[in-house]
DNA sequence: TTGTAGGCGTTATCAC
DNA sequence: GTGATAACGCCTACAA
């Protein structure tokens, strides 16, 4: 870090552009913050100045000065950075990040600890954040939700159960219920399924979906084996579809990580995809496409998520009314698996 | 969110804690800074009015009137966060904020545009943080390296070139020369190396590392093909060294993912791992273990990489001088692969 | 449309 | 050891 010895000037303020422009404090102030009632000569005028002393106007200073907050937290449960790795909460991070970049709040993050969450508590209701944003995958750390009485939150993800709460999510139901009409309309009647945990919003309402289109084309729905979103268990799930002995042309996994898993075990028993039996999963992650062949699936924008869920923050904070619930589109990737 | 209608009391301050206490809002003030030279009767009499009224600093004020942020930034560069799902990222941030959490600053995110960088450039410079931290793999993204001259900032990996720059990482070289090296001490001498790119710090390190334990033993180092770091890439270069026509009996891969595309082409050519070839990878990340044998590999302490960055910021910003670089220690993960 | 002035909640410098 | 009292940099009635 630089010297800071003789010729350092101070961080400009406000005072400085005011004098430098020949005018009052006000006046910077009204420009700074596009106050539409200022004279263009003047306000150009001040621009300038602002320009030439390189002026940034003092957040904290601001926050003080209007008593409002000017930052949003993202909570990430600690049970979830605990999973090593998880591209999910990348892409929540990047939406968020993205849609804030162009508003004047800041992002910060905390990792709630479970150990001491008095901390986190205490920090969202402090008065010194305008809103909150919780990721996670696990119904369990709802545990926040009962805040929304006292500052804006948003959620990822539907709640488990009723809740009041805002949130952002993807029509996992309507989801898995298109992928699965493309297995049929393939022409495949013997379709199975593996469904993630049911203990899980996710988990629930694709499998749901399955059986909603299943049901329409009076078909079977009773291939239907568990997992709990992991590769190996994706693997296990196939081992016991296989297992039954009953036909399976067609299979709609609850995601691609599973769907990878459920690969391995097809392809060592010598059947083709998508010639023996049409895979299709959810996600669109990185899997799909590490996988051979290419996985069709649904593709789930995280980032969109990201972005929506800070829009309906920021729209909370100032006061707009907006939907509880958004539900953002998904899109079906048609790859080589069906 | 609750209506504002009645009954809601302001946010506690100082003051109120104050009259509470019957005493001055200067000896709060020193009670919540921890300033020793306070009686302790009257510091009890005031930590149990904090905790009466529920007082929680305001960091804008604070911030303010001791003229210093209280924030530090950690810098996404955009062309990081398009990779889709980055296990690297959410560790390192979950690093930064664990040590964090246990310090007065609070942790916000930028992504960087590179549309846009003066926008970034003058938040930093802005006075409202207090350091920053740069997490990014590409050696293109040392952009930001000549902010250090005005304000604190750790970089994560090792810069490409020289750099008076601070910054934390393995010591990819000696990690990768102890993963050869068991390798060798296994008996095997016909040791390939699958690469990384050779314009990245880690792709250069580990490669050299390779080398450097194959002169050691005396072994011959011409084995080498080089990937990107992707699943796919893994694959084509295994294809390419079986290609090669000489034979190989012991595989170090620079990281765990394209090992695990060197494990479906080492596999589909009906060569047994660790048996045929013994492979050992690098990273230690899911790839290592969602693969079948299990991958021996280097243990790449990313978490820690983020703690210890921010212990180092945290210690720049407070004007401890501390090493420009510093690595921190890798260990040999032994599983099935060799 | 512009300027004046008070205040936001803390810290920090003084006296006491 | 404790308490006044100025800042800190900005916003915002209110007045002009």
């Amino acid at each position: 870090m630089k010297q800071d010895t003789s010729g350092n000037r101070p961080t400009p303020t406000l005072e400085m552009v005011a004098a430098l422009a020949g005018v009052s404090r006000a006046t910077v102030s009204r420009v700074v913050n596009d106050v539409p009632s200022v004279d263009e000569d003047i306000a150009a005028k001040v621009r300038q100045a602002i320009l030439a002393v390189n002026y940034t106007p003092n957040r904290a200073a601001r926050s003080l000065a209007s008593r409002r907050p000017n930052s949003v937290t993202l909570i990430v449960p600690e049970s979830m950075s605990k999973v090593f790795a998880d591209p999910f909460f990348a892409s929540v991070v990047q939406g968020v990040a993205l849609y804030l970049a162009d508003t004047d709040y800041t992002l910060n993050m905390v990792i709630a600890s479970e150990a001491k969450p008095e901390k986190t508590r205490a920090f969202l209701l402090g008065g010194n954040v305008a809103g909150a944003l919780v990721v996670s995958h696990h119904a369990g750390d709802r545990s926040w939700t009962h805040l929304s009485d006292y500052i804006p939150m948003v959620f990822a993800g539907r709640p488990l159960g009723e809740s009041a709460s805002y949130y952002v999510d993807v029509d996992n139901e309507a989801a898995a219920a298109g992928a699965t009409r493309l297995l049929i309309s393939n022409g495949r009647t013997n379709i199975a399924t593996i469904a993630g945990p049911q203990d899980m919003p996710p988990g629930i309402d694709r499998i749901s979906g399955w059986r909603l289109a299943m049901a329409e084309a009076g078909l079977d729905d009773s291939l239907v084996e568990y997992g709990d979103f992991t590769l190996a268990s994706g693997a296990k799930a196939m081992r016991r579809l296989l297992g039954s002995g009953k036909p399976i042309d067609g299979l709609f996994v609850a995601n691609d990580q599973m769907a990878a898993g459920a690969y391995t075990v097809l392809q060592e028993r010598g059947l083709r995809i998508p010639q023996d039996v049409a895979v299709v999963g959810f996600d669109d992650d990185s899997f799909a496409t590490s996988v051979n062949p290419q996985l069709t699936t649904v593709h789930h924008p995280i980032i969109e998520m990201g972005k929506k869920m800070a829009e309906i923050l920021v729209d909370l904070i100032e006061g707009k009314d907006t939907a509880r619930v958004t539900q953002i589109p998904t899109s079906l990737v048609i790859r080589e698996s069906a």
